[in-house]
DNA sequence: CATGAATGAGTGTTCATTCAT
DNA sequence: TATGAATGAACACTCATTCAT
């Protein structure tokens, strides 16, 4: 029972790529590398992706994915927003850690693509995911009323993956990875509580 | 005595690679267009950097001394530490919109040859100073106390930079720019203040 | 009962090889191309057609039966030979016009396969008939006796042909189609006959 | 004294390219066959040529170049016209034998691309010339007056290439060289005087 | 007969870099 | 310093052809 399905072919190509391009970066990652690694034909890999191009929004769909995966996997029993927080925070570090070269080709290769704007579509399940946590400590008047649900959603989003990065890529690792972690903790619910 | 010092090469062909590479993309633009617009010989341009790929942090650079530059000049005369927060954000936003294509290529440049770690060596000036700001912000009792000035720097500048960067390049744009902006000061006022 | 013979699929497939290779040209028409308009399957191409060069000599010859069966219908009555001559340039001239892109896709296929041999076994019928009425009208004592049948049959036909080309393919259009066409004739007319 | 002038470069480009690809057809030679005999660099072509397609019309020209050289060099000295019309059919069937290649790839080399009517263009200098000898013959009383200059010109070389290609790319050698060029001879001149 | 996914060899073209002047 | 002609390695992409179903 041979089962190599078009998925299968699909997956093999894409992980490939993310493996070499994360190692050697998009320009010096030839499609030839990539399905040799992958075990196709040079010519296959043009029934899955329309260019080398096309892999990026593709890797960056992939790493959303498994980002929101993970995360929803683990916050799902929290006793109150902070712990979900919490767990959501030591969740995106550990991640950025084991994807951070994925991470780095993402943001440059859409940004070589002049294709910025595909991030936000891209991440628009994952902020409306948070969205609705939010609403809900909200409603349970763990979190100041009056907040913009929808922009404060992205800016914690964007913040607690910032400091992650800084920590992990730009390797401003000054504190601790727990310390930077509370950081992040004690910055966010300041904001988003009346003390 | 029109006499054409090297500083004036670098910086023609400084300035036609920013412009050419903004429109095309870094991939796109070839040492041919840069040298045809700066009005030099190809072979000139090696004689100002050692690659294409060296142009990046130059540029980068670049991009960082003007912003710098800018929002000094702005934030001289401040009353207190919001008002200064205020234009802060004001200039970054404006700084954001006029230069989104090099902000871009910036970004597009992250990858090569892994050079993440230049990236935060060319903000260090840049942190510095915005901490300096903050120490005499604690120092007026306008910020709390026990804030580690130098985490919490990074965390705005980069909240800042993000929140502008998701309005002029993600086109994230459900509210005005001045609401954007008014999320920002107050998300970051309340966390810095006991309210 | 609607059965689509094999019949069909050549002609499907040869029909839009014609119609495709017309617009691009031979080497800027996949066979993907073909198959595509002609609504039939990769594979089926080479169930009817040995190779891609294989098209040329069939277009070709399918050229050459579209021109004969026009000009035999419209050459069947004539009262004499230079009725039948003038009635032959009018067609030549109008076929060529109609199917200028197919004769220039024929030119562009000489080369291949060194196949300048195939060319003239395709026009032997054609100059065989023109040879018959050529040999009728030195029969009639309208053309001079004398005359080379064969060499004179091929010297004619190629220039009309020639001729036509020239108009609508060169667009050598310094006279009207009329006075070209008389040109031809009366060109011929004094070369076989004594004045 | 080192002297490889571009001119140089140019020429034995377009030499290799002749040669090349009259052996093995467009299609089938590659830059890299034409450079390596040239003694070139691979982008060098591309200094001299935009492209592979752009050597065809320049085969053309260079063919049409030596065609002139040889025909004027050679009916220099005639008595009438129809001994200067006897050396140049004899040139142009010597001609045709020689460069019967070179002959093949522009027909259809101009046909690939589409370019059919630069032979026109290409011919002009050439039609101009034989129109000259056609005015003077018509002068001289020993063409018919009435002729239309331009377009008999045309015409008769036309006819005798077509001829001499017949004979030699055609292979339709029924009869001799000599008997064709006969046979071309008598059939312009019957159409060219009062018999 | 028919299909269409898979193949993988093949090539025009680009372009960063060098170097003789 | 400055030049710009020359280099040649590198690569994305195409497409004729095959073959298991």
């Amino acid at each position: 029972m041979s089962t190599a399905t078009q998925q299968d072919k699909y997956n093999a190509i894409l992980q490939a790529a993310i493996e070499i391009i994360s190692e050697k970066g998009l320009h010096s990652t030839s499609i030839s590398d990539i399905v040799k690694r992958a075990g196709v034909a040079q010519g296959t890999f043009y029934l899955y992706f329309r260019s080398k191009n096309a892999l990026i929004p593709a890797i960056a769909q992939n790493l959303i994915s498994i980002t929101m995966d993970k995360i929803k996997e683990n916050t799902q029993q929290h006793a109150d927003f902070w712990e979900f927080l919490t767990t959501y925070i030591h969740q995106i570090y550990s991640i950025t850690d084991e994807y951070k070269d994925v991470i780095v080709l993402c943001y440059s290769g859409l940004a070589i693509d002049h294709s910025m704007e595909i991030w936000e579509s891209i991440y628009q399940p994952y902020y409306q995911w948070f969205q609705d946590e939010l609403k809900q400590a909200i409603a349970q008047g763990e979190v100041i009323s009056g907040t913009n649900v929808q922009w404060t959603s992205k800016m914690i989003i964007n913040l607690v993956e910032n400091a992650a990065e800084r920590f992990y890529i730009g390797r401003d690792q000054d504190m601790t990875k727990e310390q930077s972690m509370t950081e992040v903790f004690h910055f966010l619910k300041r904001s988003m509580t009346n003390s």
